[in-house]
DNA sequence: TAGATTGTTAATCGATTAACAATC
DNA sequence: TAGATTGTTAATCGATTAACAATC
């Protein structure tokens, strides 16, 4: 792989979306594939695609255009799709279990190592092979097994009071669905905002003003 | 309000956020606040606040700055927050019991109108006040109730196959968490995607390089 | 009035697109 | 070889930041 050079947050968003083409083309038999095909399955400009991938490796050859497979292969490589990085869920609520149910983590890079909730009723139910735990008893958890990435399904207000302790026990990045804002005050952790409440609001707003020329956010 | 000029997907998404930190200090009986003291709030830049905040009106005063109740209440109206638009959940799977549960519809403009799912085991049973359909229901109930915005929680070719359906039956918006493309071939609709599997993924890529600068993706 | 802070224009920065020489 | 398409540099476009005159 090339010197990961000028990597912008642009690029890395869309990432996942070229891999998510890919393997479309990969389960219909595609072999290979130039910039300006997949730009008109994308939607996308061939020249972006093209900055895009360079900015990680040539993965093409001039005069072919991509190998599907190989491309496909590479891009989850970059993504770490194959990592089982070990993550935890903390909060099984609606949200919660709704992520731990419809969301395959291990084709996303990860591992789903423990579920952890303050609510008693909630305490000691199992979903997907793992029971969920007391909240209270997270540090200890992290201290024995060490999982690396959390996603966030509590409350702003808990999640504040738990930031310091996952971050001082090896808690790295965040898949955050909390209002709570975490690189505010934890250097060097990794984080990824979802907030869906701003993006309900956001289509809100589009459609209170139709007439005007925003149709897509992602 | 000023005539909206400029507006970029940009400031639409930072708005939702705006409001958001208004809430906050309003609930905190804070009167009036700078762009200053907000930017310090915020973590962005004074500069970046008033330009997007002037793409809508001088909302402002020299030398004073924002009156917090009246700003917040300008925000809410210019992102729709009490529009009331009918809108609808199509799938009450894991994800869309979630979104039924955890996001506060009126709250966010919306009135939720109707939740739809083909699976017989869930259509009928109750959520907050409203009953499951059948989704073969949906284009009567649209041509009865005109909901303008959906919200899909049902997979892509399920998705695919109701798209021509609705937006010829006056859905406008969509809340998109599935992977299909909305837009491609839908004209004047406005599209919010969520993808969570993506957005899963560049998390993934980022504690895959922890070294690199990027730190946090909204 | 003097001090503060906006609204707005100008400068900078970064991301996207276009162009093309390199090369398969 | 000729045609196609990449990798990469240069040009354009848009968004962010800085500066400052207007004004409360």
């Amino acid at each position: 792989m090339k010197s990961d050079k000028n990597v912008s947050n642009s690029v890395i968003n869309r990432l996942p979306r070229y891999y998510r083409f890919l393997g479309t083309l990969l389960n219909k038999d595609v072999t290979r594939i130039s910039s300006k095909e997949l730009s008109q399955l994308m939607h996308v400009t061939a020249s972006q695609i093209r900055q895009d991938l360079n900015c990680f490796g040539g993965f093409g050859q001039q005069g072919y255009g991509y190998n599907v497979e190989l491309l496909h292969r590479e891009l989850g490589s970059i993504l770490g799709v194959n990592n089982m990085t070990p993550a935890i869920i903390l909060g099984a609520g609606n949200l919660g279990k709704a992520l731990i149910n419809s969301i395959e983590f291990p084709r996303c890079g990860f591992q789903l190592v423990g579920i952890f909730e303050k609510n008693p009723a909630v305490i000691g139910q199992n979903y997907i092979g793992l029971t969920v735990q007391d909240i209270a008893n997270l540090e200890k958890f992290c201290q024995t097994y060490h999982p690396k990435v959390a996603a966030i399904c509590i409350p702003k207000d808990e999640a504040a009071a738990l930031a310091d302790t996952m971050v001082a026990n090896g808690i790295v990045g965040f898949w955050n669905f909390s209002s709570y804002d975490f690189n505010f005050h934890h250097e060097g952790v990794k984080v990824v905002n979802v907030h869906l409440r701003d993006s309900l609001m956001t289509l809100s707003y589009m459609v209170t003003h139709m007439d005007e020329g925003n149709s897509k956010i992602d």
